[in-house]
DNA sequence: TTGCTCCTCACGTCACGTGAGGTGGC
DNA sequence: TTGCTCCTCACGTCACGTGAGGTGGC
């Protein structure tokens, strides 16, 4: 159980949240203009901006999907806004007792949930049918090879 | 089995290679440029680029590769390379009987499919790794539902 | 004080999109 | 002859990369 005084959560600058996140600073400066992640961070005294381990995982997923579903940022703006949606989601998660509203948030991030693996799915099925054809060439010249013999 | 002399393949014009291969007459202009479609297709007297089936089935199998994998254009530059090599081989397979020339000739085949299928089964198992987890997420959500009743 | 990282312009690049103005084939 | 598609510039755009010149924190 953590003290009720938790330890300020570390600090990182943007060089440390770009490396943990697989990325560069550039991008996330540029994610940061386009509104990409939601309230331009904090800055400290010396204007440096400052994250912490809640946003290295948001940016790393954000980024995952990005990738492996070849997503545009209009594309991602949307994840961004849902995920942000379900941050806020979680806080009032703790300022209630509701199990009417408590029901009503997880049931929320279930669909939050859903959206996102429907579009994994997607693309697995794409990428089985690719393998497929592959290997029914490989197959195919297999067979050919045998036939030599 | 096909008469000697064949009725020729149809010539496709840019427009309806690119409907054809799921991309626009643009992107293909733009790969000619950079020498991706290896030796810039025949033109007719009208100055018009023109291509045939095997083209069709070629640009779109490198297409569903990039998109697919995310591949740069460098990348491709690479497969394309390889598929050109696989023609050339196809065409010196009908001018032989060497068995030994053969076997060499599906060896190479089968190993330039077995680079693709690696690079897609890569992509697979991080596409898997993506789902597991969003699947993790998903659960941890459904046993916070079921505690609340 | 010395490095290392950060900051903001701002221009460069990759992979095309999108007209502009003109020519070709059923 | 009329559309539709094609052609070649050439500028625009998206998603950053890459210095340029300067400031900040252990």
């Amino acid at each position: 159980m953590s003290s009720p005084t938790q330890a300020p959560p570390r600090a990182l600058r943007i060089g440390e949240l770009a490396a943990r996140a697989g990325t560069t600073p550039r991008t996330i400066r540029y994610y940061e203009e386009l509104g990409l992640l939601g309230g331009q961070g904090d800055r400290d005294a010396g204007r440096h901006r400052l994250y912490d381990e809640e946003d290295v995982e948001r940016v790393a997923h954000v980024l995952r999907l990005k990738e492996l579903l070849g997503l545009s940022l209009e594309d991602l703006q949307r994840v961004v806004e849902a995920e942000t949606a379900r941050a806020a989601l979680k806080r009032e998660w703790r300022t209630t007792e509701d199990i009417t509203i408590r029901h009503r948030i997880l049931d929320e991030a279930l669909a939050h949930i859903a959206v996102q693996l429907e579009l994994v799915e997607r693309r697995q099925v794409e990428l089985e049918d690719l393998a497929e054809s592959l290997r029914a060439r490989r197959a195919l010249v297999h067979r050919r090879r045998g036939e030599l013999a």
